[in-house]
DNA sequence: AACAAAATAGACCGATCGGTCTACTTTAAA
DNA sequence: TTTAAAGTAGACCGATCGGTCTATTTTGTT
């Protein structure tokens, strides 16, 4: 071994306190959007001192953008691990929408409670497409679609996987937004429906 | 006549200090959130006094709901217009992404430059679903689903009419998203392609 | 035991928040 | 021409904003 560990996970870890900051921005901004939560706020849920904060974050818009990457994190490798015992274009089809169905109904613990997209309310939050925090929640979409065109990738030819992958997306995003604004939960079945039409044109 | 008009345009009309604060509250809402915007600054844009807002609205969250209504009618009347000449159902299809591509591409004045949907990201400001504010989103998006059902309906049976309407607004909306975050303005006709599909199937 | 890093509480800063109020001016109908 | 409503500018209120700082305590390594 070449580093001791003189605590139990310590050594390259991320910072406990760091964590726990960032843990309880996030539930705070999911909840009431960034511009609603102030700083002040946030330490009195965490119980954190305030000097902590500013002694691991130059600003409130750091702390914004490690959040996004803490979520993005989350969120990707959840949705990863859904997609990735599908055996075929159909069966990830259907792993796909059920993953979202299971998300909208608070089936998936580490999401915390389904508010929507977090990365679609940021970037409504930040307009200007140049500002980094707009920047991280479009980079977020990018990345699922070319991991869900990758994972499809291994039955269709990249032309049309990508081309899948947008759709299924698109109809995700869709499916997000009514299940959030309007409370219908049965987004996810109803979006799956739409994408079974996909599959009979589209290959 | 029963009532005299001393003033062209008077009597019953909104008065125009208050129409004013409303677009100019519209404007930087849409641009910068609800919560990221102060009285201040709408009144320092809309050239008005503060005295004069407080005098026309109880509070900030009477004016945001005031905001709310008038983008839902100037929404809701804009789309409207561009289904009504639609003499089918595939033609009610290809008109209503034309919208949304004329939207997208900022061809609509009425509408400014696009950002997205409003009440998506009011929604997403204010996540209680019992908050006025939260249900004023809710309904735009109802009566968006009933008036394109509606009109659906001359040609569909009203079961039909309704899930295709429904079908058509989850389209809408991933579109939005889609040409929001990521900036990709061509999201509109993919979703007419997606839906498609749906007229092949669905009849 | 010594010591440096990390954490604590909370006073404090100037700026801004939503909202009230006084005092004055403009507007337009009777 | 009178009069009431609607408008103006801007001081002012307590609260909160993001952020700095002092002084002290806890923590973990040597």
């Amino acid at each position: 071994m070449t580093d001791s560990s003189p605590t139990p996970s310590a050594v390259n870890a991320v910072p406990a306190k760091q964590q726990q900051l960032i843990q309880t921005a996030f539930a705070l901004f999911y909840r009431d959007s960034i511009h609603g939560v102030g700083i002040n706020q946030i330490l009195q849920e965490a119980g954190i001192a305030k000097k902590t904060l500013y002694h691991h974050f130059a600003s409130k818009d750091e702390l914004v953008l490690a959040v996004l990457a803490y979520r993005d994190e989350v969120f990707f490798n959840w949705l990863e691990q859904r997609i990735r015992s599908a055996s075929s274009t159909e069966d990830t089809v259907q792993h796909w929408f059920a993953a979202l169905d299971d998300w909208f109904h608070n089936r998936v613990a580490e999401l915390q409670e389904f508010r929507g997209c977090f990365f679609m309310h940021s970037a409504a939050e930040f307009t200007d497409p140049a500002h980094p925090v707009h920047q991280h929640c479009a980079q977020h979409k990018t990345r699922l679609v070319s991991m869900l065109s990758k994972h499809l990738g291994q039955w269709l030819d990249s032309r049309k996987a990508k081309r899948l992958a947008d759709d299924l997306c698109l109809l995700k995003e869709g499916a997000i937004v009514c299940a959030q604004v309007q409370g219908n939960k049965k987004a996810a079945r109803q979006a799956a429906l739409i994408a079974q039409g996909l599959l009979i044109s589209a290959h």
